[in-house]
DNA sequence: GATGAATGAGGTTTCATTCAT
DNA sequence: GATGAATGAAACCTCATTCAT
């Protein structure tokens, strides 16, 4: 098969693998549905995917390269405006993107928390040479600190305009922001969108949005 | 038996579920194992929790149960200062207990995110009555606000007091501060506690608390 | 206990394991079922049975013991008639007898079977020794043959008397009446004495009856 | 897999499950032993025979359509001979073919127990609906009736052909005969053709036989 | 002796993964 | 390359039997 048509049917096959992992969650899909579901054989399913756990990275990779492809559109929106402006343009755009498809926010973090074993004592069983052979995992190795290395990037820029407190450092803010969108996404999705105690989820939002924002704008001088 | 020796015995299976799961995560873990681990047969498992499932339910239960005797015992311990020490006390808690027990900090989201499917449309299926009838899901759902209410009490303390910014809803401020906790966990869990990118936790974790300091914190007036 | 206490018992536990085993077979009666049944638990009713298939020699045991018993009275009823009427009345009785008691014949014929693995070369394994010093075994080894005996008894006594032929050999116009028999059981039993094909099953028992009675019946010289 | 290479493989199985029940028995042989005489695992022995019972019923199916064909043979062997004589060589047929096949007799028995328990008040729980839904259970329905209706066949050519008496309705003579044979099987079984009671089996196989005769032939006319 | 709990054996099922064609 | 069948691992379940108190 040609390359294009082998990857034009991957492509089908992990739009299906979305569709039923959105709907029963990983654990429960079965990679039978899946296929079914891609109008193809479990066998076929396998050939381009030598496990349920590769399916998911290549999962994981989609939601990450579309993810990036967002903040480079981003990015290059906001080139003239300010650092700090471009850097909570970031910020938002990452939250609406895991509100946005679920799955994604917990491909990802699936994705962190398997590279986690790597030295560590403890469960290192879970990233098998067969993992870390896929290619997927290889592709994912690749890009997986871009998010963070560009939202870098864009603070200092902020930094340098003036827009950006100098006293932080731009990777803790990264991460702090990253970290406030996770939980947000988390305690989200823990609620499926609905008011949680008779709470606006979108207030919620925008106080970690604001905390973000306070965390990196400098002060005005006096 | 008697009950507090049934109990005894379950309190012990529970440990070793812990052990298990603890070392290779709940999806790996055989039921074989726990059983061996508690010293008992699959079987004798089987008559103390019904699936394996059930048994995820009893662990998150414990943690529930440990976090709240938690709060329970620091809010009495700053019983005598501000409502807004005691309400950051809380989040340390949270925060330090999660990190201490990663497979409790792990159970409560799986928890939570169990309970999300109720009433969304996708992915009931995961509720299973036989889950639902679970002696440990519904001693999950007495209690499973209570951390909630406990910070909001503390807030309120604390507006009272004039510790706490009165312009701000007590339940929004809870919800917050456990959504920056969880962010920092997920994380924190994702990196194994090693520095990420060279940051050092710890700093991060100073950022998260700071933040939420800032929400609460009532400002002098001049 | 005394003994006169315990033999009480355990003739209410064969009563219970009898209304048990007819309601749903032996292979699907529970011990547990048949300890409720009796008014006990189950580990009492293993200290009277020591197996499930002891239950049974004893259930078999007791239908061998009324079964002679009836022998007896009926011999004794016709002491005073021809040793063929003897005989035929007999036949009649053990028919009956299995007829009115289905569990009864089930349990005898699973005895005859049991004891068929003795010597021969296949599933030897089913006689275990601890069925063999099971009480109730030993018990049925020493009156298994009664039947058969009384029953040869009485054609030789008819054979002297004039009643039945002389050419005969007791013990084969024995087994064949016995035989005729356990056919007739089986397959009424088959049917659940309804009528089969349309056939009452009234007629077909006559027909075997009048079998026995050709096959014995010394003609009369003309 | 086409049809009829699953059917062999069916075959196969069925083969092995024969030659391990005829060893321990149905009740102790063991799914995980089948499968391996069959030298498949266990989970494809399911997926082939849903239960254990189902399998069960694949042996009486076996062993009735066995019956049958050899029925239509005898028949075929005899259609120049009278009525009589083909109706006794079935007859002859079916105990020498219980006799050969001990499984097998046993195995009708147990179909023919089975269905005892339509319509009966007791033990209806036997016949599960998944033991009804069961293919080889509607197979069996199916021939169920067979062999009868061929021995009524042939006792109504005798009666036409004038070697059957008249006055004996054909059903009857039909199951008297099943009858004396079942009979006859289960004592012979229960004694492992051992001689009982120093009685050869062949000789007690010959009284039966010759009171089927009895039954059926017409007395010449003087 | 009586009891509740535990055990061992094996039937049944589901599913990711692999094999043979 | 695609397919139906098979495999292995493990969940889950029932029940006769035994243990500990």
């Amino acid at each position: 098969m040609k390359d294009s048509k082998r990857s034009l049917k991957e492509q089908k096959i992990i739009d299906a693998a979305e569709k039923v992992f959105s709907k029963v969650g990983f654990t429960n899909a079965k990679m039978e549905d899946i296929a079914s579901e891609a109008g193809i054989t479990k066998v076929t399913l396998y050939s381009y995917f030598q496990s349920k756990e590769n399916m998911q990275l290549a999962v994981s990779f989609k939601a990450l390269s579309l993810l990036i492809d967002k903040y480079y559109e981003s990015i290059n929106n906001f080139k003239d405006k300010t650092g700090l402006e471009s850097t909570l343009a970031i910020c938002k755009l990452f939250i609406d993107f895991c509100e946005e498809n679920y799955l994604y926010s917990e491909s990802l973090l699936s994705y962190f928390e398997l590279i986690r074993s790597t030295g560590s004592g403890t469960n290192k069983e879970k990233l098998t040479d067969a993992l870390k052979e896929s290619v997927y995992f290889r592709k994912m190795q690749d890009i997986q600190n871009l998010p963070f290395k560009l939202t870098v990037k864009e603070i200092e820029r902020g930094q340098q305009d003036g827009s950006v407190k100098e006293d932080i450092d731009p990777m803790i803010a990264t991460l702090a922001a990253w970290t406030a969108s996770i939980g947000y996404i988390k305690v989200m999705s823990s609620t499926g969108a609905k008011p949680l105690f008779n709470v606006d989820m979108e207030v919620l939002k925008n106080i970690q949005f604001k905390s973000a924002e306070t965390l990196l704008r400098k002060k005005k001088p006096a």
